[in-house]
DNA sequence: AATCATGAAACATCGAGAGTTACGTTACTG
DNA sequence: CAGTAACGTAACTCTCGATGTTTCATGATT
């Protein structure tokens, strides 16, 4: 994977928190992640610094949700794993010399910024709780689908 | 650089290659850009294909612009570019079997798509010329600012 | 005491942009 | 026509951050 995926990681998991009995081992997660148990842990510790999960030790231990799905916005995820880079385009010197080059990075940093503004915007609306209805609409389609050609 | 700077810089080297008489070769534009030679020409190629700007051999010879900087969008070099990943951040699996997963990428491709049209509107109403205006007001800002010291 | 789990350090892997070296080709110059 | 200046290109290396892996320590339950 050349991208960062922990945003989409995270808001898969935390569906799946929500949805378990109980709590689930960093190993569970991981294996339905596709991915490395210490991966996991790495990822969903700056989760429990924001109190969006809650981790215990021990037998029967592991990773619980700490707070109902509608409280809880993808960009609170986002913010929770350090506000990672969005882009993956930017200025070649942030601070030149050159007036040309000052202008470029005028017109290239509103443009940026602004997409950014939108986005930070999208993802201050969606819930996880919205995403996990879309959820369930998708199961009902699933489920349909498959009686349909029964 | 951790980021993508090659938009920055074609559009930095290509308001110099509007000002400047006659060919600008690769070294001078390296020297420019604070990079290599060959990181110039390999960046300069796709431009070149697009028709954007023309190399010509030997003697006195480098790179021209074949537009005049009016008729030139940032869209159109970062189309030459070969539109180069706009995100950093991006879906951990794009064509997931789990229903969660998928209701998590229809909500984060949505989210992307929409900053990123939000871009590229923008990279197309942005011509090279505007850039330029925008350089040679700050150029009288800085020669008036260097006149009242004076 | 044994086991199961997280916490964390240390290191390897990977991908893409960037940088570098080297050599070939083309075009001008004297 | 030899020399030189420039692009064209292949084939590396370097860098950086996310990702993956190994290992050991710590804490909680049985």
């Amino acid at each position: 994977m050349q991208l960062d995926g922990r945003l989409s990681r995270m808001l898969h998991l935390l569906i799946h928190l929500d949805r378990a009995e109980g709590p689930m081992t960093s190993e569970a997660a991981a294996a339905m992640l596709g991915t490395n148990a210490v991966v996991v842990r790495r990822t969903l510790a700056g989760l429990r610094e924001a109190g969006i999960v809650r981790s215990t030790k021990g037998h029967a231990g592991g990773w619980t949700l700490s707070r109902p799905l509608d409280d809880l916005r993808m960009l609170d995820v986002y913010k929770a794993l350090g506000e990672p880079r969005i882009f993956a385009i930017g200025l070649a010197d942030p601070a030149p010399q050159c007036l040309v080059e000052q202008a470029v990075n005028a017109s290239m940093s509103e443009a940026l910024h602004r997409a950014e503004r939108l986005l930070v915007e999208q993802l201050s609306t969606i819930t996880l709780g919205d995403i996990a209805a879309d959820f369930d609409r998708r199961l009902r389609g699933h489920l349909e689908g498959r009686a349909e050609h029964a």
